[in-house]
DNA sequence: GCAAATTAGTTAGCATAGCTAACTATAGTT
DNA sequence: AACTATAGTTAGCTATGCTAACTAATTTGC
């Protein structure tokens, strides 16, 4: 027989939750995922897109960094987006390697056209929830706001 | 001016739950996403190889429909783990069209160890918060559990 | 002031993961 | 026996991720 000795944080309550967590989170964004089909931009690019309506201007690095994700990938979304005419791609004058990116109007509309799909069907779900249950969930949604932006 | 009539489902405070829970799980596992590498496969493969290592045996289509995919993005998926010796497939004696795919000991071996990773680099996370948020939270996963249980 | 190092982004090429359309093969129905 | 329905595959498209190697521009060091 071999005893093995696993460290706490394997096993524990919190791994539990941990587990639970992550797993609904997956299967909660599989579901939305069919949503963004009606906007035509998959979910990277309209992620992308939302850092520049909602956070304003960047660089292409900046937003790499903001989706971490690598440039050469950044690269390809703007191409996109751009090619969508969602976003326009401007020269930075003091630094000519630089590219100053920036959503378009028709980029912001898009955007908040998607967003409420994707929500909208989440919202509806919620609503079948008990006023209770929903606090709750709130509340935790806030716990994990916080956990995110100091991840590391 | 132009004044117009949103529904109280697009802008009430249940769509603004509904906005932040969905950008915490995008965040979430964009974070998580980088704990896959080590594993060596990508995480829809990992999460069809955790319906067979905690669901058992399942035909394709009873993967695809699982795993909320069409059934040649699971042919696929399927392919690759059986490349890598994950699963196994053997033939339907009753029904020569089903094929019967089975985690191997490898597969399962894997599995653990990569959710092992993932999760215990969340867990790492949620230990730093305090007890009753942390209680809050794992609550708030149980409703959501139920909640996506029974999504539409 | 010019050569070297650093920084910003692109290009090329690879893998995974999603889809639809069209196909093969088997099973079930009439 | 012929048709229909079901299970999977193949082909081919798009999107998203990566690394390596490149170009161009800026900054640094002497």
């Amino acid at each position: 027989m071999t005893k093995v000795k696993l460290p706490e944080l394997e096993t524990g309550p919190v791994f539990a939750i941990a587990d639970q967590l992550h797993s609904a989170a997956i299967h909660l964004l599989r579901r939305l995922r069919k949503q963004d089909a009606a906007t035509g931009e998959g979910p990277a690019r309209l992620s992308a897109l939302s850092v520049l309506v909602f956070g304003g201007p960047r660089t292409l690095g900046e937003l790499a960094a903001a989706e971490q994700v690598r440039p050469p990938t950044m690269s390809r979304m703007v191409a996109g987006l751009a090619r969508s005419r969602l976003v326009v791609i401007t020269a930075d004058p003091h630094d000519a390697r630089r590219m100053r990116i920036r959503a378009t109007r028709k980029g912001t509309r898009l955007l908040h056209t998607g967003r409420r799909l994707r929500i909208a069907a989440l919202a509806a779900n919620l609503h079948s929830l008990a006023p209770e249950r929903l606090a709750k969930l709130a509340e935790a949604v806030e716990i994990l706001r916080a956990l995110l932006a100091g991840w590391n």
